[in-house]
DNA sequence: GCGGCGGGTGATATCAGAATCACCCGCCTG
DNA sequence: CAGGCGGGTGATTCTGATATCACCCGCCGC
């Protein structure tokens, strides 16, 4: 066994699938299995001993979660890498994970390749999602850009706006909302300064763009 | 020459960068690149024409760049996936792209089996970015998530939470922010609650996890 | 020319948050 | 026992945002 190789710990509580992962990364001469765990405590425990330079972690095991493992780890001032293994797709555990400070999100069913390869970029430092949550990070995140650069329209300025989204005139508005034309016209007009629009057609249009209100039927 | 294969539009302003990149793409059975422009306006007409199943669109290009072609495409209703090669990681334009819509981000010191596998992945609907970049993708996200949970502290409250943060007594802030102990009694309880914290020392940790300020030397 | 519509200016009232401060109490240490 | 400190309750003032409305003007179509 080579002893100059990248040192990982595998954390599963499944003994089947990690004894089956461990047989396969045993077959890979860049990396070390330096240690087991079957849950996140057993596994802090076996990282201080063994002190590897990645951990795999699942994400769903008894006793302590992969999630709170991320955090206990990154609350001690170890470096140590993470590399999540898992088969959820869920967005909470996702979000978890890399709000702990985890620096890879992989699927199970990953081809052993690439998944040597994510571990050649984990321990280059680099970080590395699974194709098939990249897309759920993306959203998320171009929604909270979006958000963050909206202005702050009050809870009347909505309505209003989601009025004139809907095609209607400042009339029909007015008695929509049981409020004057000219209350309404006002409305409008901070609207606008806070879109920084010339007329109600674009400020439609940026606050769809932005995210503010969604186009309806 | 294949007919059957995933079709390609290739958009950069390096001839023979992209001369080479389509006889690389030519070799491989599952594409077939039906167009190529060297700019992004020369690029709408391009796969106005060809309709792709994808684009792989540089950054820095001329005449029109690659982000603003992103937003042009994504702004026609016919859908076509997006995958910027470039040799960019900076932050503006990786975001950029992203929030814009792109499908895949990923870097021309790729191997070529690097860029057939995401191809692949994009053209299955699955999003990629280039280990080099993800790191600050999700440094970026985390950060946006903490900011979007943190609660709302007035400037004063955060010259308080600074102050308690560097360990200073309540009388040495009231010394240092010209206001009586009494006021900063008070601002330290809004903090109190706006944290939901017990006491100033949970309340200081509990900041210094949502971002709201930084460990100071 | 009139009515309907959108855009603009100005005014008033209310409310919530921010910022200020006084005073009280308990705990701990010297 | 006194002083220092942290935590708590309550009060006042100010400011900016929110929500309301009246009135004026230009454009367009009938």
């Amino acid at each position: 066994m080579s002893t100059t190789g990248i040192k990982l710990v595998v954390v599963d509580d499944h003994a089947l699938f990690r004894r089956g992962l461990v047989g396969l990364l045993d077959g890979m001469p860049e990396f070390q299995v330096v240690g087991e765990a079957g849950n996140g405590q057993e596994a802090m425990a076996v990282i201080e001993k063994h002190k590897p330079d990645i951990v795999l972690l699942d994400v769903n095991m008894p006793v302590m979660d992969g999630v709170t493992t991320v955090q206990m780890l990154r609350g001690r001032s170890a470096p140590v890498r993470i590399l999540m293994l898992t088969i959820s797709q869920n967005e909470d555990d996702l979000f978890g994970a890399i709000k702990a400070g985890a620096d890879g999100y992989i699927l199970k069913n990953a081809e052993p390749d690439d998944l040597r390869d994510t571990l050649l970029h984990i321990a280059r430092g680099e970080r590395v999602l699974a194709p098939e949550v990249t897309g759920a990070v993306l959203k998320a995140f171009s929604r909270l850009v979006s958000h963050e650069q909206a202005p702050l329209l009050s809870e009347r300025e909505l309505e209003v706006l989601n009025c004139l989204s809907s095609g209607q005139t400042t009339q029909q508005i007015s008695s929509n909302l049981f409020i004057s034309e000219n209350t309404v016209k006002t409305h409008i007009r901070h609207i606008l300064e806070k879109l920084e629009a010339s007329n109600r057609t674009e400020a439609v249009s940026k606050a769809l763009q932005l995210g503010l209100i969604q186009k309806t039927g």
